[in-house]
DNA sequence: CCGCAGCTGTCAAAAAGCTGTCGTAGATCT
DNA sequence: AGATCTACGACAGCTTTTTGACAGCTGCGG
């Protein structure tokens, strides 16, 4: 049973047959500092999987050869434990995929959020670390948030998000003190071909701000003609 | 994991010969934190267990080769006191378990839900940790379940609950104060292939507010667009 | 002091969640 | 065995919350 220790990178492969999807989802993991391979058919996961030794797998269901399924029972025959995240279309399978939650698996619904994606595939990592996984805590200043409880505190103050606004705060704690354009934070918080071409992230930060700065110094900055940071008062 | 205390890993053996049932125990019993292996066949599970000792095996009763019986006889021929949780089929042999299930073990029909597996193992554990056992008994602020005797109780107001509320709360209780969603509640309340399509975490979270909610304030949270939590309520 | 990026109020549609009602099935009692 | 009771979950109506389009306003930077 192989112990997954954060020191080293780690080992993503990404199975799905669209492959503009696959790298989208590998270049975000290479991004995050883990090290990641594609693959676009079942016959090829399973090869790439015996040597490529990955830590976790992202598994589309619907490949044109063995399907989802048939690739995970083969992995598993195979004496892999290694835990896979699903990704479904929205419709039929979802159900039958939902079982697989029990093992510590994990699945998302198609399209998904990049930023979703990685929060589960933390997780499930965290989780496959063994007993005794530590909470997932992210502080930037005064503010903090648990990942498991999903509790946001200013200072002592606790808020209450919706769930847009409690992923792009993450999104921009977690790339604190990163400088963070409106595109990245729409491209990673919306689902993948979102048609939103309004100010939707404007927004969201307005609401943001009206919620965790109406307390304190303001955490989140404007960086005039480029974006957002969240960090403590800069410069 | 907040609720479990255990200095050594607990060794679990899982034996079925349908691996996707094997794997799913164990890797439930891995997040748990325990050390697990899996089997697949009688002969396979003896020679295993000779050289793993597990404190502790779960044993389907359909197996290819040697029957559950002929397994639990050989392990108590070598002289292994090893408690034993058997997995039978709704049908025919459950009463014929009933009758074997001496001393510290336990049977289980499929199929099952993991959460209820789970507390039949650490019970089984419990009792067989000798003389003087301890009683598990969950904590919520006011609120206590004592897994023993399925008491619950608000306060001193002893509440009635139907078995699924029962599971239900349970599973909040152990996890808490993480936020579950109605996938995992779902996952792990209900039985391993169940289609659930409706709202029925919701009816079930519903009517269990009624009954604990009703005296005092409320415990169960809804984190709107993610899941259920039960805490006392954060300021 | 101008212009444009950014901010925010308003609103309506959609999503998410809550709960009452009811039929079924299994358990329990007589 | 038959009658009764209980638990469960399908379904549907209703309420609350969230979201994003739109539009007008603000204020920064030059």
């Amino acid at each position: 049973m192989p112990h997954y220790e954060r020191v080293e990178k780690v080992r993503l492969l990404v199975v799905d047959d669209d492959p503009p999807i696959a790298d989208l989802v590998a270049t975000v993991a290479r991004y995050e500092g883990w090290q990641a391979i594609t693959a676009n058919s079942g016959e090829e996961a399973l090869r790439l999987a015996a040597e490529f030794h990955p830590d976790i797998v992202v598994l589309d269901l619907m490949l044109p050869d063995v399907d989802g399924f048939g690739v995970l029972d083969r992995l598993r025959g195979a004496g892999t434990m290694v835990p896979v995240v699903f990704l479904t279309a929205r419709d039929g399978v979802a159900d039958r995929v939902a079982g697989l939650t029990r093992g510590g698996d994990d699945y998302l619904v198609k399209p998904f959020a990049v930023e979703e994606l990685m929060a589960r595939l933390r997780t499930v990592l965290r989780r496959s670390a063994g007993p005794g996984f530590q909470r997932s805590v992210l502080r930037v200043a005064d503010l903090m948030m648990d990942e498991d409880t999903r509790e946001v505190r200013r200072g002592d103050k606790l808020l209450t998000l919706t769930p847009t606004e409690y992923e792009v705060l993450r999104y921009l704690m977690r790339k604190s003190p990163t400088v963070l354009t409106k595109a990245q934070i729409l491209d990673h918080v919306w689902e993948y071909g979102f048609g939103g071409r309004s100010n939707v992230v404007e927004l969201v930060v307005s609401r943001l701000r009206r919620k965790l700065d109406d307390t304190g110094t303001p955490l989140i900055h404007t960086v005039r003609g480029f974006g957002y940071v969240i960090r403590q008062a800069a410069e």
